[in-house]
RNA sequence: UCCUCGGUAGCUCAAUGGGUAGAGCAUCCGGCUGUUAACCGGAGGGUUGCAGGUUCGAGUCCUGCCCGAGGAGCCA
């Protein structure tokens, strides 16, 4: 016999064939049933009819439990009035594990609390809404990794562990580490990319990264994943073109390969189409002149906050870039912009709707002399970052690089309000299980 | 860390001014041959987050604590 995936089904109408999958719903009408079974690739409604099917069989189904497995044999049928226009006509059932009544699957399809959905993540994520999610979150992926392919990037992963006093800020997590004392998970892996940079020319990292912030937002993991390409002989204007490409690449993707998805989540697709190039770019100066029309109590040499973010996303209907910013509110590390030294060659993409900032980058300082005067600046010790300060001294050039944060991307294309709902297991200010 | 809100059946919620804790869903039993979060009838299911206080009497008022949510700050 067969055995086909849902998600295959248009394929083989009127063959007989089998899919293994979990009972998701069932609805019975007397003599008729219609068990909803989902396999991880779709949810297709079988049909069972008492005076077609052996008695143990139908009896078996009639009384099946939610998210019981089962593997149903049977025929394939285009059915307008079946949700997911397919249907199969059930010759044989067998059941795997049926779960229990005395201890019934939890989340049942009726509404429940975000405190009870999370603490059954690890079965909330077989839900439509879950499911379609993290699908297009693979998507996401696989489309930033065969942009950065394609387009003449080498992957070369950094560090999760890092020494002390890697960038000078309070907000990592320490872990025991031998004898050493202390590591620190990684909030970036930019200057480690800086050095394969100098080796492979244009490289990316793609992977988790920490922040220790007692941030309790929607936008808001303490571990969350990034991609970060970095470039050796490039300029701010070059990340930009590429962080713009690459955003209305990984877009277009979605919406040719996860339309299903998007619909599920009754996304209004009208706004991810119309994303693209070119992004509005704006300099800092000129997006704190916006946000104080729109009333904003915002000072000029302030970062934005969230609210300010929303404010100014509002504005367009694509991300805009704002750059230039104020030096001193901007990592060490950043270019000084020739024309105003007292701002930087960096660029923050704010997405719309309001999901705020989802790219920040910039061009590097390359020289080294400015960049041991910068570390004193910031009272960072130059013998933490020994082998950082040898990438200028051994054929430095200038080069530039951003980071892309995975989940708010996500966030933000699927249209969901939080970005714990983007990730299979969220790591969150009071939430650590499952 | 701060502000706000919340914790009552497995889940989502209700309970007049302090007076016998209730509904829907889920589960079980029964009915129904096209259901779409099916529907109809019935049954079982409670230490009202924890500890203390006020009161004849507390889910309700007071104090402390625990847990969570929304937001702020923070987020190179």
């Amino acid at each position: 016999m067969k055995r086909i995936t849902i998600a295959e089904a248009a394929q083989h109408v009127g063959e007989t064939v089998q899919i293994a999958g979990w009972l998701y719903n069932l609805r019975r009408s007397g003599k008729i049933i219609f068990p909803i079974v989902r396999d991880g690739t779709g949810i297709m409604q079988c049909v069972a009819i008492k005076t077609e099917l052996p008695e143990p069989v139908f009896e078996s189904l009639r009384r099946l439990t939610q998210e019981s497995s089962l593997i149903v044999t049977g025929t394939v049928r285009a059915e307008q009035r079946a949700p997911g226009g397919y249907e199969l006509d059930v010759k044989d059932a067998q059941i795997i594990q049926r779960v229990p009544e005395s201890d019934p699957y939890p989340i049942t399809p009726k509404p429940h609390g975000i405190d009870f959905l999370l603490d059954h993540r690890h079965l909330w994520i077989r839900s439509r809404r879950q499911h379609a999610i993290l699908r297009i979150r693979h998507q996401v992926v696989r489309s930033i990794r065969n942009y950065l392919d394609d387009h003449g990037f080498t992957l070369v992963d950094t560090p999760i562990f890092t020494p002390a006093a890697c960038e000078g800020t309070t907000t990592l997590f320490e872990v025991p580490y031998f004898d050493e004392g202390k590591v620190y998970l990684t909030q970036s892996g930019q200057l480690y990319n800086e050095a394969t940079a100098m080796a492979f020319g244009k490289v990316y990292c793609f992977g988790p990264t920490f922040r220790a912030e007692r941030s309790k937002t929607r936008r808001h993991l303490t571990e969350f994943w990034m991609v970060e390409p970095e470039m050796a002989y490039a300029t701010l204007e070059d990340v930009k073109q590429l962080a713009e490409d690459l955003i209305v690449s990984v877009i277009r993707d979605v919406l040719t390969h996860r339309r299903q998805e998007l619909e599920t989540l009754e996304r209004d697709i009208s706004k991810l189409e119309a994303i693209d190039k070119p992004f509005p770019r704006l300099t800092y100066d000129e997006a704190i002149e916006i946000l104080h029309r729109k009333g904003s109590q915002i000072v000029w040499g302030d970062d934005f906050g969230g609210t300010d973010e929303t404010l100014l996303s509002e504005e367009f209907d694509r991300p805009v870039m704002v750059d230039r910013f104020p030096a001193k509110i901007k990592a060490f590390y950043f270019q000084p912009d020739p024309e105003q030294p007292d701002r930087v060659l960096g660029v923050d993409i704010l997405a719309p709707e309001g999901y705020g900032e989802i790219v920040g980058g910039g061009q590097r300082i390359h020289d080294l002399d400015l960049l041991l005067k910068r570390l004193d600046e910031y009272g960072l010790p130059r013998e933490a970052f020994d082998w950082y300060i040898d990438l200028r001294k051994y054929g430095t050039v200038p080069h530039a690089g951003f980071g892309l944060g995975i989940e708010r991307f996500v966030a933000w294309i699927c249209g969901v309000d939080h970005v714990r709902e983007t990730i299979a297991f969220p790591r969150m200010l009071y939430r650590t299980r499952p």
